[in-house]
DNA sequence: CTAGGATAGGAAAACGTTTTCGGAAAACGT
DNA sequence: ACGTTTTCCGAAAACGTTTTCCTATCCTAG
């Protein structure tokens, strides 16, 4: 393994200064130089092999083209579908792509950012794990890297999001037209907007139909969660659904409900929120659930443009209800 | 927006000269200095929220420490295991790590490795899509870029893996101690060593017990080729069992059994590979998958430390056989 | 009380670029 | 032929670290 050439190498090689060399490579239109010159140097880079460090290059302009991602954890799907996104508008962009798995550890999230920051990231989109450390978070922004939140709300931060208030309103009403009338509800950490948001729409559409949420159990979007509260609710409460902040807590529920023999759609009704799609599994399983459809993908890819575009407004996509059969197909005396 | 605190706005601070910032940052234990100076220089690092210019770093040491990883799939939780167990050690050891996601498209994979050449990283760790091509592989290799396979072999490149093989060899043994004699095969695509080696197991272990695999359908790892072979054989062959290169393609033949009302393990036997866990929805299913775990994130741990270590040789692990229900519970004649 | 060795910490060089500034040479107008 | 502009290119100063080489200061032993 020969030493590598450096810029040097090649302006003795061409008989010209660094200075020179450099221009070439960053071919300034201003400032042209004598083709003959030109010719030589590139020849001589040709010949040496010659490419730049990009270390060197980024100390001197100090902009590295490169994007960070911070999210709770990889191996969940619709975290992994998030980041793709990200990753296919950044490429296009000519940026490159840092995924940080804070693994649901705000210490994690906060080495994390420190580390983004070091490498001089240009932004870091970032879904916080709870209420995200703002000292940690302000450092990055005092030193004039912009953050963008994706589907959970940072205070100050333009975000890419769906309106988890109206989706979740109009699955309410969804199931009340359905006939459902005694709805539980499993919902995620409270330090999680969108858990919040989903509350709040829920309890809305009930209310405007009369109707009182008669039990909330907090689960923190794990199956193993969804499954211990919908235990929970169906020993002790009567209830004819639930439903739940995300889809792998309402898995969780479908499971608790299989064990303790309440059938699907009849005797209970059960619906998640965000539908990630492509889950083999999930065809494997029938019914289907019924679920609102968060474009996960892209947001990402509308994340990731509001960085690089350096917007400042943040962006609501729409969401769709995906209407499976873990709740009745045929409301009550309606169509 | 404040000017970014460099090291010596912290020695200032500190009151000490950005020599001794340095020597705190790198902990150097010969040159130990006085806890008393060091507390001072700690201090103003959190005052200041310092946080080291990467570029000059890897500048001054001409060492990157970062890592690049190329993957077919990052939403396929297999390699996003995979990517979490290589990222876990590369934290640990002080390295950043650049994931790509190669989408499963060849010539993406060629720009990604080249990408990576040009961020000078210090080693590649890569699961190829197909036949790597060796032009650009060599360009990094030349450049004195480590690179080790993970999982598919790559030719001259130290690899962390399991041995294929002899699992699915054991696997072939368990399921004709079971009683199943007609025996079908899924296998991934030829350009994947993992599938070859997995389907040569297979065959010789039936062949050991003077069977033959009456038919071999080709599929290429996802849930849909599973379902399509599996309907195809099934449909053609008097078979009563098959077996699948991997977890996907067998739900997605347990979902072609269930269509075509095989009572699975009764009627048919089907067994996977990979046993990639914490699928909240595989423990929904039941009877659970039989199949062989492979302990991916462990192999992601490896292989890591194969590159940081800067170890010439491979590694193999241990497999496992999972016994789940899709296989008959008793050998016929048998304990 | 002093020579001598540790020890703590400072000054400055180096890493490989980009870019500003300015000087020499060439081109041009008179 | 001389001044003025333009064109081309070199010298040198950054960029923010790490690290080598020193120099002070402090201990310890005799």
């Amino acid at each position: 393994m020969k030493k590598r050439a450096d810029i040097r190498d090649v302006a003795a090689r061409a008989g010209v200064s660094l200075s020179t060399v450099s221009r070439v490579l960053n071919d300034r239109s201003e400032n042209h130089m004598r083709p003959e010159t030109r010719e030589k140097v590139l020849e001589a880079i040709r010949d040496l092999n010659y490419a730049p460090v990009k270390a060197a290059q980024t100390l001197r302009r100090l902009r590295t083209r490169t994007l960070g991602i911070v999210l709770p954890d990889i191996t969940n799907l619709y975290f992994a579908l998030l980041a793709r996104g990200i990753e296919s508008v950044a490429f296009e962009r000519g940026f490159t792509t840092l995924i940080c798995d804070s693994n649901h550890q705000p210490e994690r999230e906060t080495q994390y950012l420190d580390m983004l920051r070091s490498e001089d990231v240009e932004g870091i989109i970032f879904v916080p794990v709870g209420i995200a450390d703002s000292k940690t978070l302000n450092a990055a922004l005092d030193q004039g890297i912009r953050v963008v939140a994706v589907d959970r709300r940072i205070p100050e931060l333009p975000i890419a999001e769906v309106d988890n208030y109206a989706a979740s309103f109009e699955m309410g009403e969804y199931v009340i037209r359905l006939g459902y009338r005694r709805i539980a509800y499993i919902t995620g950490p409270e330090t999680v907007s969108t858990s919040e948001d989903r509350l709040s729409g829920l309890s809305d559409a009930l209310a405007s139909n009369g109707i009182k949420l008669p039990v909330v159990c907090r689960g923190d979007f794990t199956f193993e969660s969804g499954y211990a509260c919908a235990l929970n609710i169906l020993s002790n409460e009567k209830v004819d659904a639930i439903l739940t902040a995300n889809d792998l807590m309402a898995f969780g529920a479908l499971r608790a409900a299989e064990e303790l023999k309440r059938s699907v759609p009849k005797d209970l009704g059960v619906a998640g929120f965000d539908h990630v799609p492509h889950i083999p599994y999930a065809t494997f399983m029938h019914p289907e659930l019924t679920t609102i459809e968060v474009p996960i993908h892209e947001l990402g890819r509308e994340a990731a443009s509001l960085l690089i575009d350096e917007k400042d407004e943040g962006i609501q996509l729409p969401t769709k209800l995906i209407y499976g059969g873990t709740c009745r197909e045929h409301p009550k005396g309606d169509t």
